[in-house]
DNA sequence: AGTCATTTCCCATTGTATCCCACAAAATCC
DNA sequence: GGATTTTGTGGGATACAATGGGAAATGACT
C-alpha cells in the first residue's frame, strides 16, 4: 500500500456559497473520506437535539441500522431512532464536480441562507448556518474556560 | 536500513522563516518520525485552551477517533472534542521537499506572522508565534524556581 | 401529447495550491 | 580539508478546487 495520504476521517470547517441551482461545493477533503468507502453519496438526516444537519458514509448508516436490529423491536430507543433518524434521512449524491444539492426543506429548518458550513467530526459532520456554528463554538470555548466541560481522557491502545 | 539514526518522536525546537507562498520547511527530525509511520503528512488543529496549532501523525489521530467511538455519543466531552478538535482538524501534507504549507486562517488565530516555531513533545508537537514560546518557556521557569509546578514522578517499568 | 419547472450533466473560468527543477548554505563524511 | 549529502529556500509550470452557466434529461401538470 503507499504511503497515506489523507485519512478517511472527515476533518475541518468548510463555508461555501450555494449558487443560484442549490448547488454546494462538498469539501475536497471530504471528498477523499467519501471517496475511501468507494461511494459517490453520503446520508443526512435532521438532528434530533440540534439546528443541524447530521452526515455520515452510507457503510456507517448502514452500521448502525445492523446494530439497531440487535435490540429488541419494542425498545424505546429503537423507535426513536427509526422515527427520528431513518424518518429525515436521505441519500446526498456528490456530482462529477463534487458538487451535492442539500434539499431546500431540511437546510431552511436549520436557518441556512445563502451560505452553508461543514462540520467535520471525525467519522461524521455537520450542516450549521455559518453563524449558529460560531456561537457553538463560541459557547464551547467558554464552557472549557470555566470547567463545565474538558477534555476527554482516552485510551490510546498501544500508541507511542 | 541502517541504524536507527533518529527516533519516531518529536523533539526540539525550530523556528523558521514563512515564505511568500505561506510554504515551511517541516523540520528534518520532525520528518523522520512521520517517515517512521510510513505518512507522508501529520494532522493539525487549533488547541482550544492555548494560542497554538497541535499536531501529531495521521496513525495518532485516527487511535484517538477510535478511542472516542467508546464513549456515548451523548456525552458532552464527546460532542465537545468532535466540534474543537476534528472541527479544526486539517491533514497537512509536506511535499517532496520536506515542506508544509500551514492555513493561513489557523495561523492567523495564534499571531504567526513571517515566522514559525515548532516545539517537538513527544508524540505530538506544537505550532507557536516564537516570540509567545519564548514567553511561555519564561513562565515556565518561573513557575519551576518557586515551585508552583515540580517534575512528574515517572514509573518507568523495566527500565534500566 | 405539449408546456413548464426542476434537476442533472457537461464545459468554461478563476484563483489557489501543488509539483518540479534549481541552487546556496550547512552539516557530514572520508 | 575537500567532497558529498542534507537542509532550507526560491520560482515557473501545472493541477485542482470552487464557482458559473448552457444544454440535455426528467418529471409534473394541464
Amino acid at each position: 500500500m503507499s504511503p497515506t495520504l489523507n485519512t478517511n476521517l472527515f476533518f475541518a470547517t468548510h463555508v461555501t456559497r450555494i449558487d443560484g441551482k442549490g448547488r454546494v461545493s462538498f469539501p475536497a477533503s471530504f471528498r477523499t473520506a467519501v471517496a475511501a468507502r468507494n461511494s459517490q453519496g453520503v446520508v443526512i438526516y435532521r438532528s434530533p437535539s440540534d439546528p443541524v444537519i447530521e452526515g455520515m458514509t452510507i457503510e456507517r448508516m448502514q452500521h448502525m441500522a445492523a446494530a439497531l436490529e440487535k435490540l429488541s423491536p419494542s425498545a424505546p430507543e429503537r423507535a426513536f431512532f427509526e422515527t427520528a433518524i431513518f424518518g429525515t434521512a436521505q441519500f446526498l449524491p456528490i456530482d462529477g464536480e463534487g458538487r451535492c444539492s442539500p434539499p431546500r426543506p431540511m437546510l431552511d429548518q436549520i436557518g441556512v441562507g445563502a451560505e452553508i458550513a461543514f462540520l467535520g467530526r471525525g467519522a461524521t459532520f455537520q450542516i450549521w448556518e455559518p453563524k449558529a456554528l460560531e456561537d457553538r463554538h463560541a459557547e464551547a470555548a467558554q464552557a472549557l474556560k470555566t470547567g463545565a466541560i474538558s477534555f476527554p481522557t482516552l485510551q490510546l491502545e498501544g500508541m507511542v
